[in-house]
DNA sequence: GATATTAGTTAGCATTGCTAAGTAACTGCA
DNA sequence: TGCAGTTACTTAGCAATGCTAACTAATATC
């Protein structure tokens, strides 16, 4: 990789926030195993925890297309964690929503993800913690992350 | 989600870096495809740029077990991103290797990743980009991220 | 009412993860 | 030295998850 003549700090900037990233997610990944739900299942889980959502805004909201959800949320089914039902408005439509096995599921495996990062911040000096968090704000901000919290 | 009578600020704030995490990474991940290279192999890639390295050097690397990291090598080298080549201490070891190829389609599929965040990062004002820049150093050292190179 | 569009499914393929079991090379110790 | 155990990797076979192409059924349009 060739260091160009003028470093440009931001291009720096986002490629320390792309590896850190990638090497966060990576150990807080570790735990999913044992929630004894699939990668998948447990992502596709996390998009219906908002409530039920239609096969073709749960491909979307994965980035899978329609085919890659429709077994998926079969997988599902077959595995307890979600429930298809067809919507009285629209015949072609399929709305899935997840179980209380698969919530529960789900809470297990955010909660130990969460736990592995919570320990290593738990370490941090108040002062670094609370740079961190004004980090996350902008990042949620520049994503566009400011989801409306459920009333 | 029960929010517990004392809320603890850090787990709050661990699981709100989780889900930035997860939503920068899929934000940079949309330009992967036009690498015209698999995904894992691009992983395995990065983890080659360093140098080269044991087969199973590179399967712990990428949390990967040594029979899916002796495949996709394979594949590796049938795609021409890869070379491998005997240790001449130990007859058991096989030493990876990216080759020209490989690293330019790394250094182009990065390049993409990088440009997709810095993008967003160049839109910040300084304060917040300093901000983010100490942020990230912070989660490199939580992370431990100086790992030890090998003597 | 014929035609077009949309939502999902089915079928079939490629990639990538795993475990179990095998091979070859190195290590250690009687 | 020689044989047993360990280590590094490979092979084989299975499961999960991604895709495109082609299909069905329902709705929308004209």
């Amino acid at each position: 990789m060739r260091t160009p003549a003028t470093p440009r700090p931001s291009r720096e900037l986002a490629d320390r926030l792309h590896s850190a990233a990638i090497h966060l997610l990576r150990r807080a990944r570790r735990t999913d195993p044992l929630t004894g739900v699939s990668p998948a299942q447990l992502s596709a889980l996390s998009v219906l925890m908002s409530g039920t959502k239609t096969l073709g805004e749960l491909a979307a909201a994965e980035q899978v297309r329609p085919p890659t959800m429709s077994r998926l949320v079969k997988e599902m089914e077959r595995a307890g964690v979600a429930r298809r039902s067809s919507d009285p408005r629209d015949g072609r439509v399929v709305r899935v929503r997840a179980t209380a096995k698969g919530l529960r599921a789900l809470s297990r495996g955010r909660a130990m993800r969460v736990e592995t990062l919570d320990r290593l911040v738990r370490a941090l000096a108040p002062a670094e913690r609370a740079t961190l968090t004004e980090a996350v704000g902008i990042v949620e901000r520049i994503l566009g992350q400011r989801a409306a919290p459920p009333p």
